[in-house]
DNA sequence: TGCCAGGCCCTCTTTAGGGCCTT
């Protein structure tokens, strides 16, 4: 019981919050998921020029010293591009993956193709007895696996997919619906959250 | 000049405000 269908599950580290000239994706952690198994995994740290506050080095142990001696950001992206293809995207709070994706992509002259789901979304309209819905309190608090230091881009891209397979289980098991695809889980989290039990409970009568 | 995210969700709401979530 699981996503059927192959998705590509991906985490920025960056220096800031909103991409631009000063601020940059800083590491690049993808992990493809299918039938509920990480079957391949890319990571990489990337430099774009870009020096580190203090505060993000705290947070995540990137400092600018290691970016300096990274690959070059246009050519990690490039190799980031051609392992997602055009598998569907999933990331927590992906408005915020999505726009630096869609920025290194642009700095290549590239273009995205496929929607992102968002395991932020979805957790808050289907896992509602979760404290808050940060990754690693959704990751303790259902007792997911352990995937390494936080912060880091392949760990928490590995605690998304994991949160997004234990998603996909609870609405088959809870709520009924046999198969969970990409493109559900897009039209759900768009439902407002009001409105999702109703949804969900129309849904598993094949409405 | 001075400012500096933004989309989402809830409620003491809708002529709005504040907290969440990502780094």
């Amino acid at each position: 019981m699981s996503i059927k269908e192959r998705v590509a599950v991906i985490d920025f580290e960056t220096n800031g919050i909103t991409p631009g000239r000063d601020c940059r994706a800083t590491e690049v952690g993808i992990v493809l998921l299918e039938n509920g198994r990480i079957v391949d995994r890319f990571q990489s740290l990337m430099n774009a020029g870009v020096s580190i506050p203090p505060m993000i080095e705290q947070l995540t142990g990137i400092s600018t010293a290691m970016l300096r001696t990274a690959p070059p950001v246009a050519k990690v992206m490039s190799e980031a591009a051609r392992f997602v293809g055009t598998t569907p995207l999933v990331a927590h709070n992906a408005g915020f993956d999505r726009k630096f994706w869609d920025y290194e992509l642009a700095q290549l002259g590239a273009r995205r193709e496929q929607d992102f789901a968002c395991t932020l979304l979805l957790s808050r309209r289907v896992l509602r007895t979760a404290p808050d819905h940060k990754l690693g309190t959704l990751t303790r608090f259902f007792a997911l696996p352990d995937t390494g230091r936080a912060h880091r881009a392949l760990a928490d891209a590995e605690m998304a997919a994991n949160l997004l397979d234990y998603l996909a289980v609870t609405l088959q098991r809870e709520h009924g619906l046999p198969d969970i695809s990409h493109g559900l889980l897009c039209r759900l989290q768009k439902v407002v959250a009001a409105k999702v039990p109703a949804y969900l409970q129309g849904l598993s009568q094949g409405e």
